[in-house]
DNA sequence: ATTGAAAATGAAATCGGTTTCATTTCAACC
DNA sequence: GGTTGAAATGAAACCGATTTCATTTTCAAT
């Protein structure tokens, strides 16, 4: 069923009709004619006709690094929640922690003329920010701070740093710490800063600090810990990057004979709804990901409104809020 | 950049250059001047326009009905990767468990002409099956079975009757269980038919069954647990349709002080990594969601290759594997 | 009754590709 | 040399909407 068929049903123009379904001025009569002829028939206009005249869509671009992961879920369900609610639809391409991929799904969203895209990145180099200034269509960036782009963030130093003073605060002066790649500026980076600022802040040689590398899922920080555990055998308290990383390393310290809480102490980030039923308890820190896909969606939603002059950058860092349990 | 003007640039017609891309006969210095115009100019064909003209596109929506849950994740994960692999992409629509939406945004997929949708359906009723025969995309549906409609589905009966059975070797008698809502076929009536039968094997009266509905999260988990305990107060197993009910009837279970594993045997459904982390480790059985929406995705390429003659209705139905632990 | 401005209307152009169709080119074969 | 069939080619039609533009209608103001 296209528009020249149903307005020929109708008798009027085709021109009638889009008028009717986009707002121009049409008298009573032909209106109500029309609107008959679409209840009978459940017309609706073709989607690829109306984005090649109108070269809009209500598309947004989701790009994450995965898809089965409570961070990302969590996020792509705020962010889904918030554009659906305005009539978006959410198209999501997964990058398996590709960069590179990263950057082609970008270019394959602006291609496809979709309205936005929000991008969790897991890297935030000169590369990726020269190519988002690049792009035509407007972008948000979530879970890394990037210059002349608009993001939302975390305070990834700030919790790290905070869990660290839970620790040291407990007595333990031995630290160690599971880290993501330093690739990653946010989970990498800036959470390993923040160890070593609540050490320095403590007396302790922020350079003595052993770090092991993981990836983001239970067996890295498994295998991580059982490292750490050869490395600087008296350790006695553990940040890790992630809560997945903290269960992992748990189980590690348990197979050692090791208690976590009792003999060492142990934190993660992200506040895992696991991390209230494993035992003991995980201390953590929230992250407030819903919310943070939420914000990109409003913030992304808005920049696709204005589009007239080159919208603003806006960088908007939440907050944390930790979470004090057993494990420390 | 469009075709006219690259063809213009390239010495060509537009035609030329269109046989160039989707392989015509073409001499070989045309190939070869066009392959430089557009290496030279980045050309991309425009989206809408190919779609508009041919009807196709390369784009699978996804219908779930949430995004933060551990079952969804993987399963979008497991279709993504397939679907990505051969060059999909997919559009993701959440139902909020809402069988209406899940109806209009499958209609919304046809309108779109996307190529064509995987459902993750949470009921499974007479007009659904309906909606679907109408439908002229191909669909496929997961975690549910329906008559004449090809799905991939879990066995939710067999699963449930083998962990019910563990849980009655273990010398419990007074069961109860933690269901889902009825008008889910699957997790729903399924899984307490499971049960049903589990007990009638054992020669205990199947009617007799203690059932509290949840939600599928925690928090239902927890508020049903209370409303058994009240309800049966001698219970002494619980079966629970799902792993987050079971966290959360465990929790309250201990919170009335029972020990969970030791005073009540308790058992949930879906292998949720957390349960080989909380204590006791959560006796439950794995419904491979990951396969399932491999699987599903690569029937529906299947069915979207076909496309000829009324492709057939296909069903398959996934194992399950136990996996024992302490909490029964 | 007349005038002018605003509202209503449909024909036709347009968006950017693909595909048909009629024509030309070319090599191979008798 | 003439015939033939296949490959190569570009003009033009087409997909289904929106929007411009020129024209007609309507209606209030004079």
């Amino acid at each position: 069923m296209t528009m020249k068929e149903l307005a020929k049903l109708a008798g009027v123009s085709p021109a009638a009709v889009s008028r009717y379904l986009n707002g121009g001025s049409l008298s009573a009569e032909k209106q109500e004619v029309i609107r008959r002829a679409i209840e009978k028939t459940g017309y609706q206009p073709d989607l690829a006709a109306q984005m090649l005249r109108t070269r809009t869509t209500d598309l947004v671009g989701i790009i994450v690094p995965k898809l089965d992961s409570e961070s990302v879920s969590r996020l792509t369900a705020g962010a889904a929640e918030e554009l659906s609610q305005e009539g978006y639809l959410c198209q999501i391409a997964v990058t398996q922690n590709d960069p590179e991929r990263e950057l082609s799904y970008l270019s394959l969203c602006q291609n496809r003329s979709l309205a936005g895209a929000i991008l969790m990145s897991t890297t935030a180099d000169a590369r990726h920010e020269s190519f988002l200034k690049k792009l035509s269509i407007p972008v948000v960036v979530v879970g890394q701070r990037m210059k002349n782009v608009s993001c939302i963030y975390h305070d990834d130093f700030g919790a790290a740093r905070e869990l660290t003073r839970l620790i040291l605060a407990r007595g333990r002066t031995r630290l160690a710490m599971i880290s993501a790649t330093e690739q990653d500026p946010a989970a990498g980076l800036a959470r390993q800063a923040g160890v070593r600022a609540a050490m320095e802040e403590a007396g302790l040689d922020p350079g003595a600090l052993p770090v092991e590398i993981s990836s983001f899922d239970i067996a890295g920080g498994a295998a991580a810990m059982e490292r750490l555990l050869r490395r600087a055998p008296g350790l006695d308290g553990v940040l890790c990057a992630t809560d997945r990383m903290a269960f992992g390393a748990m189980e590690t310290l348990r197979s050692a004979g090791l208690v976590p809480g009792r003999d060492v102490s142990i934190a993660g980030l992200g506040d895992s709804w696991a991390g209230r039923h494993v035992v003991p308890h995980l201390t953590t820190a929230h992250l407030y990901y819903k919310t943070s896909g939420r914000a990109a969606a409003r913030l992304l939603m808005e920049k696709m409104r204005i589009r007239k002059q080159d919208d603003p950058v806006r960088q908007t860092m939440l907050s944390y809020s930790i979470c004090p349990r057993d494990s420390v």
